[in-house]
DNA sequence: AATGAATGAGCATTCATTCAT
DNA sequence: TATGAATGAATGCTCATTCAT
């Protein structure tokens, strides 16, 4: 019992390790060559298995590339949230959140890259993506912005789903700048730049 | 003398005409299907030639995006100026800025796909991109800004640059989402959303 | 009538200066470059004309590298037949032949390339180079071999046709050589060099 | 351990067996329709594998003609080297040698045919063959013949290369012949004809 | 589970040839 | 005759996926 327990133990904790591999692998490779230009055996080679072996773990090169995805944002979504939940001002949460989210892609390079450019190689993938985790991205920003407006802190002409749109949107504007910068500078620090426009707007009040 | 030169233009014209007409066709099947997933000779059946007939007038299947982007770029930055010129109130030019940026996607939801989509499908595209006409955009809308900063409309305590990201960025998700939603809304009228947040800011004053 | 008669005449001039032109650009062409990585187009382009004419003049491609070998071989098959018509001794015959051999080619070398590499290409091309003016070439210097057995002069324990095989594989191998040797040497002295040991045989006597 | 071994000759072997497969096939095909016209299909269907496989055991349909060259000269060389060691007459060294040459190339017509014919279907083939196996070909010829003129046997106011290339050119005329001539005669008893001129010469003493 | 040899569908590009002008 | 734009068949090679071991 101990031992088959132990066995099963074993096998779950290599497969998860050779799952694990081959998708830090991926994330490797389709960021240096771009996911069209990948090789299934590149990934396996970089992983450190055989070419046959991607595939017990996966149905194919797409579905790496979708576990890349859902891992990610749900890794994203779970912190944000973990992070979130203590705080109760909306405008902090919407700090917080812009923080996290440039921190967490300027920490990982190679996920930025598949993020902002692999992504969006195709409708196809973008729009599973958005079916999957960005809906619910975008869905936090949006509620915290009721709250905000609930509170009477946010002004209420907005429709809250739009104003989550262009929060996310200029966020992501500046990963992508970031990334085709090439690092010349720390990504963090553009959360407070996006947030100063974003509440306070650009004109002289 | 005239016999010659109508000849001519007889000439040029049949050969813009397939030009033109294997970039449409380009535009229409990269849109469809993705420019990794798109066959040489999809576009020349689009096109009504046959496949060899693309070459006389591209060097590759890469040349044709980068014509694409290159001259709906061109069109796009051309027509730009010339709207904006008369245009002296920094706010007001901003504001033609976002609605052109919208009205003129909108209005050709296939190059807007292929904008939002391929353009972003690869590093190698992006960089080039980049390179090429989106620097001059970004910078149009960068220095309308410093206009405003310098008559004194618009705050100083923020780089125009960064500035002119957050409303690229804000202006472009809009266009992504609005390709993701299958068109169910009409994408011009939130260029006026963009500039209430992005002038204004969310906070109540 | 005169006027008939000149356009006539003038227009058959043009056919066969095109012709020519052609050929000419087709044994260049063909040299540097071997047949099959030529282009029909290369060609054109080095006689001065438009790809389409080449086929007014030629059905093929084929056609061309045939028209080379035909007319080349007619001219040397009569320069041959007219250089041996007054020499009456079956050695002197045999060392014309050899010099003229060796003298023609090299005085072409393109021509000469074309003939010991394009010839031997396919083995379709040999043995309709074989069936038409090799096959005479060869009998020619078989006549020549049976007068000097004959007349006394040449050994009768050979059969004509071997040895007029082994003095044009001699020949042949020296061109070859020289080819491949980027023209270090002059290729016609090498004539008295193949008759030395054709005639008088390498055993010291 | 000796299982081990045993597995991996077993593996060897299967390797082996599908080189060799593709050489063979390489020959058939070349030989049936020479190098530019043979499809890198026509010799995986001959060799009984797909496509693809071709391209585990070669780089590419160049290098399948060049191993087909390469092996066979080798092959050539050493059988020639072993079958001339215990020979110490030159005369009877050279009849040897011409032997083995028709001996060899009648025994294998496909070879003999891509030999003849592909290897000096271009330029391109013939240096680099040169420069291999044909070169050391030839200067074994060479040196014999030297080592006959040090004896006092052969006349020494010929060059030994160029006789060299004499007997070389006339075998090799042999083998051209009877690929073009379809076979109707014995190859081999040519050797004989052709040392009887090559050694006595045509003239009567 | 792991391997990696084998598979074979797929595709950008070339170029001999045609034909409307 | 001459042109050269247009054609479309043809092919070497790649690589995601399978499967016997």
């Amino acid at each position: 019992m101990a031992r088959g327990s132990k066995e099963g133990g074993a096998t779950k904790a290599v497969v998860t390790d050779k799952r694990e591999a081959i998708l830090r692998a991926g994330v490797r490779v389709f960021a240096a060559k771009g996911f069209f230009n990948s090789k299934v055996a590149d990934i396996a080679r970089e992983a450190g298995i055989a070419d046959g072996t991607v595939y017990l773990y996966f149905k194919s090169k797409d579905e790496i590339l979708h576990s890349i995805f859902n891992r990610a944002m749900a890794d994203f979504i779970e912190e944000g949230r973990r992070e979130l939940e203590p705080i109760d001002d909306p405008t902090e949460k919407l700090m917080t959140i812009a923080e996290l989210h440039l921190e967490r892609l300027s920490a990982d390079r190679e996920l930025a890259i598949v993020f902002q450019v692999e992504l969006r190689g195709s409708t196809k993938f973008m729009q599973e993506f958005s079916a999957a985790g960005f809906a619910e991205y975008l869905d936090i920003i949006k509620r915290t912005i009721e709250e905000g407006q609930e509170s009477g802190m946010f002004r209420k002409d907005m429709k809250p789903v739009v104003c989550a749109k262009i929060l996310y949107g200029a966020l992501d504007e500046m990963v992508t700048n970031w990334i085709l910068s090439a690092n010349k500078y720390p990504l963090p620090p553009m959360a407070g730049e996006v947030m100063k426009i974003f509440l306070g707007g650009l004109l002289v009040k």
